[in-house]
Order: structure tokens, then C-alpha cells, then sequence
DNA sequence: CTAGACTTGGGTAACGTTACCCAAGCGTGT
DNA sequence: ACACGCTTGGGTAACGTTACCCAAGTCTAG
């Protein structure tokens, strides 16, 4: 087997079987053109020489790569990663390829896997990157774009798919406040992205409603990247040692949540008992934990998947809805018990 | 804002300059021949036009896309999802991006990826995916392939990094049985990979070491996907519920671990005093778990960097090593204190 | 003053496709 | 016998790049 043997072109499977290279694109795209026997012997060069269409020419042809470009913070995090998962199926269900970027929340970073993404020429963009803003100069040729589980600032044009943080937030806060919780922490990061800002939105709603005071020193705010939990479990671990009090705690996300009661545990502290702990995502980490994390369930699953139509329609220019909502639901575990 | 304007071209942008086209795509590769001014005056049309070079073009001329494709089971396990991450952070760096394809150990979804990452002439492969082989009818042109974590059938030929599996099995073994374990359950998929089948091969010789017997009834296999850890509570309980007798288990991963610590807590079954766990990948699963698991701490970081390492060497033409074993080490947490 | 070298830039043929236009051959209806 | 249409297929110009070759102008040395 010759290591360095270039790939087969259209051009020799045309001199193979006789024929010209057009038919052989008739043939392979199935275009009429062409008799049965043809179609029998272009397919049997095809086969025998194992040619495999050229994606870039074609691309280059018929401007269009069949390739999603889809920048997201973390792949890492198991609520991205189920978005991912699930967006790659169903573009690769249609035929689409994706091209995936890690920008780490990183404005710069995404920036930079943008102008790769749009060099590429990839067909659509499915952005699940917090905190960038593309103006049409950084988007030549106005590639489609769909924001998911983020809320693009050209809201007026770039539409996306969100769940109803607000709406989580409140239930979530709520649902500690009907369990008694009287002095109820927020968990969250430094620069949020705006779903998460609104989840403590929502969060203060509930504190409102329910006449109690949102506490700015109840607010605690994790430095840096939150991928693991170690942040918060110090975090919070801080707090404690420092006096905070606090009965119950809303965490921006299950890692968070995870964070946060490893660092209860570590502080004899006990939950249900002493804190009660809401998490957000439903992730796998709150079946896990112990005691099992009550958290706002979210449809990672669905959300990527109407992402996925989304953008599919704006390639096929079909207009789409600028906002497509999915819900959250309360789901209660021991941590709340 | 036009909504559906075409990128802009070297050609026009070459016009606009009142220059040529080859002297455009010498100012942006930098190729000297050409006055300082005339640099400046085709940046300031690249500017003010924003254009962004058509990669798929460059490929198709070049013949090498600066794309690299990665076939990966699922990268929902985060053991996968932090080898994707920083075998794409270690592409990004250099240049390519990354096309990710979970085919969920299934060889048919492996061969059509294969094929179509083959028809984007992506510059090499970086396969996670197991039970797919490919012969060169499959492999036109030898596209460099790697594999990570799973061992290639044409062994003499594909290069891969493969992590002490063998001795991680032995060494996990090992530990349980110190601790005092004589029935010891091994836990592991029906159909399992290369990489998981030398696992119990070293849990095999470590008993035998001890003169204990590999008592096939030890032997739980889960059926099906094995991705959330439900598959696992479910089998061990039913296991548990029919009698079988055993002081230790040792799991093939984490995700199965935590699903037999669930398993063991439905059954009342306490753990490490009545049975010890022993997982494998040293996840962040086994930190979050109760009691925190004792897990073979394998290295994906490192494993996607010398991947990557070694296919871009293969890219470049330099010779690689056929093998490269990343070690393992076992972290001892409360499940076998 | 002129030959040669160096600098700057243009022209153009690929790369592997597809889409369009054209042509040859054959059958059919009148 | 002829006009016409259908079937089958070829030729070729793009698509947006890069690499090569060539040319005109300028500079320098003799």
C-alpha cells in the first residue's frame, strides 16, 4: 500500500471507464443523463478504486461545505456536552458536519474560532458562547447563526434558543423558601453569561414575593473558570469559615451545587438538616451526590435539537423564530427533603 | 446589512486595491514581492471590506485542509469529553480545527464518519472509536490515523497512545484484595473494547497471583449503551437480588462504579464495610460520589497531547513511535478505606 | 553607458467539482 | 423523406486560491 498515494479524482474515474467527467458526476449525483450500462461501469470504477468525492471542490463549487460550526464554552461540562452530543446527531442525521470549538467563555478565543469558522465557509454557526458580540463587519457574508442557551446582543436579529432561567430561578428559590429557608445564598460566577443572570434575577424575585430581603452578602461569587468544582467547594468553604450564615443555598449550576456540598460535608454542616441546596441543570452530578441534588431540570436534548431546525431553516432560508423558549422543572431530591 | 451577501473574493479585492491577484495572496502570506505600499494598500481593502480568506478554496489548492477529524464514542463520558478538549485546544493551537463524530461504539455510524471525514480531506484522524477497522479499500489516500485509548487491528501499521490498562486492572485487584477482599465482582461491558478487555485480564492475574479463583459468576456484564450509569445500578441490584455473594467489585469505569455504589446503598449494603469499589478513569465522578470512590487515575490530557503530537509528526511526514503507554496510578478514597 | 541583478508585480494554469450548452444518434409521426 | 424530440453524453467555464513564469523598471558595477 503506497503510504502517500493521493486520493482518486473524478477525472481518472472518467478515463477509467471510458467515459467523460461529467458523466461521472451525472452518475454519482444521480442526475439522468446516463444508461444503465453506463452507470455500471462509471459505479464499478467507483468501487473498484475506492474514489471518494472531494468535499472541498465541491464545496468550493457549490459554495456550501455541508459543515456547522458550533462554539461552545466547555465540552467538558456535562450539560454542553449533552447539548453537543445531541446537535452533532441531528446535523449529522442531515447530512452536516460539525466543527466544534472550546472558547472557554473567552471573548478572544471566540473571536478567533469565529473568523476560522466563517474562513471555512461553514453553512451555519451554532453559538453557545457567552459575552461575544459579532457585528456584521466580523460576519462576512452573514453566515446563519444561532445562539443556544445564550442570549445574542443583536437580539433584534440573531434568533436562539433559551430556557426560562428566570422561571428556574424563581421555582428553585421558591421551593427552598416553602421548606423553610429563610436566608437563602446565590452561588454564581463572576461575569455570567445573561442565562445566568437571569436565574438570579429570578432568585430575587422569589426573595421578593416572599417579603424577605436579597442580602448582597448573600450573593457569593466564584472567581475564575468554574469547571470543576473545586472553586466553589473553597469557596464556599471561605464563607463558612469567615461567619457567613445562610439556611439555604441556590447554586447557578449542579457543579456549583456539587462544589457546595462537599464543602457543607467538610464543614460538619448538614443537608438537608442544617442547609438545604438547589442546584440548576439536572445534570448527571445530582443523582450522583450525596444526598441527591434537588435542580431545575433543563432539556439540554430538545434545546440542541430546535437549535438544530433553527439554523437548518435560516440555511434553507426559511424564516424562524427569533425566541424559542423551553421550559424547566423542579426536580426534588434528598437536598431538599 | 445585506442578509444574504456573498463573502467577498481575492478578485475583488484585488480590483479594489487596483492590483493583481497574485499580489493579493502574496501580501497575505507574506511572500515579499511586493512595496511596503502596496502592502498597505491592499490590508486597508482587507480591512475595510472585511475579508476573510475562502479556506475551502486554499484546501482544494493546497491540498490539505488544516482540519482534523475525531471519531469519539460519546463525549458525554467525561473521560472522552476532556480528551476531545484538549486534543482540540492542541489542534487550535496549531492551526487546525477539529470535526467531532461520537458514533457511539457502533461500527456501522464509525465506517460512514470514516468515510465522510475521508470526503472533507481532513488533514488526519484521531480515532477513539473502537471494534471499527479500516483497510485501505476504506482508507484511499492513507489519511494519518491515530488511535487514543483503543487498539488498532492493523496493529504494525496505525500508531496509537494506549494507557496501562492491564496494569491499572491488576493494581485496582490488587488493592481489594490487600484490603482484606476475596470475592471480587468485575464489572465491565458486554462487548468491550480492547483497552477495557486488558482490564480484566489484570484483574485476572492479580487474583491468580493470590490464589484466588476468577469465578466466572463474579463476572457482570451490562447490556447495551452503557452510558449513564443506570444500566449498572440496575444489573447489580438484580445481581444482589438473586444472591450472588461478593466483597469487592472492581469496575471497568466510573460511570459503572458510582452505579454500583448507588446499587449497593438501595440494597443497604455498605461500602467499604460490607463491600469495597474500585473504579477506573479517576473521573470527576469519583470525587462527587459518597463515599468518594478509589479509582485507576488515568491521564486524558496528556493521552490527547501526545495523540496530537503524533499525528501532526505523521502529517509532517516524520516517523512515529508505533506505541506510546501513558501510566496509570491508583488514588485511594473512602470506598476502599 | 551598459550588462546584469534585484525588486515589484502581472498573467495564468492548475486543484476537483458542477452546471450549462451543445451534439450525435435514434425513433416517431406525418 | 423530413422535422422534431428524446436520450445519452461530451466540452468547458466557472468557484477562489496558490505557484510558477515572465516582464518592466531600477540599481549597481565595470
Amino acid at each position: 500500500m503506497a503510504k502517500s498515494s493521493k486520493p482518486i479524482s473524478m477525472r481518472e474515474v472518467a478515463e477509467l471507464a471510458g467515459v467523460s467527467i461529467a458523466t461521472v458526476s451525472r452518475v454519482i449525483n444521480d442526475n439522468g443523463r446516463f444508461s444503465e450500462e453506463t452507470r455500471k461501469r462509471v459505479e464499478r470504477v467507483i468501487e473498484e478504486n475506492g474514489y471518494i468525492a472531494n468535499q472541498a471542490a465541491k464545496g468550493l463549487r457549490e459554495a456550501r461545505t455541508r459543515t456547522i460550526g458550533m462554539i461552545i464554552p466547555d465540552i467538558t461540562n456535562d450539560f454542553f456536552s449533552t447539548l453537543a452530543l445531541q446537535a452533532e446527531r441531528a446535523f449529522a442525521d442531515e447530512g452536516y458536519s460539525v466543527l466544534i470549538c472550546n472558547d472557554a467563555n473567552d471573548a478572544e478565543r471566540g473571536r478567533h474560532y469565529l473568523r476560522t469558522l466563517i474562513s471555512k465557509r461553514v453553512d451555519g454557526i451554532i453559538c453557545i458562547s457567552g459575552r461575544t458580540t459579532f457585528d456584521e463587519h466580523e460576519v462576512p457574508g452573514n453566515v446563519p447563526i444561532v445562539y443556544v442557551d445564550r442570549f445574542p446582543e443583536r437580539a433584534d436579529e440573531i434568533p436562539r434558543v433559551i430556557s426560562e432561567d428566570l422561571e428556574g430561578g424563581r421555582i428553585a428559590t421558591e421551593h427552598l423558601i416553602e421548606r423553610g429557608c429563610r436566608r437563602i445564598a446565590f452561588m454564581t460566577g463572576t461575569h455570567s453569561a445573561q442565562s445566568v443572570q437571569s436565574r438570579g434575577i429570578g432568585y430575587a424575585r422569589a426573595l421578593e414575593a416572599h417579603g424577605l430581603e436579597a442580602d448582597p452578602a448573600l450573593r457569593i461569587e466564584l472567581e475564575g473558570r468554574v469547571r470543576r468544582f473545586r472553586e466553589a467547594r473553597e469557596t464556599l468553604a471561605g464563607a463558612i469559615a469567615s461567619g457567613m450564615e445562610f439556611d439555604g443555598i441556590f447554586a447557578m449550576n449542579d457543579v456549583i451545587a456539587v462544589g457546595a456540598l462537599l464543602a457543607l460535608r467538610d464543614a460538619g454542616i448538614r443537608v438537608p438538616g442544617d442547609v438545604k441546596v438547589v442546584g440548576f441543570d439536572d445534570s448527571i452530578y445530582s443523582s450522583i451526590a450525596t444526598p441527591a441534588l434537588t435542580s431545575v431540570r433543563r432539556f439540554p436534548e430538545q434545546m440542541a435539537k430546535r437549535g438544530c431546525d433553527m439554523l437548518l431553516s435560516l440555511i434553507d432560508g426559511t424564516p424562524v423564530e427569533l425566541e424559542d423558549i423551553v421550559p424547566v422543572e423542579l426536580v426534588v431530591r434528598e437536598s431538599t427533603q
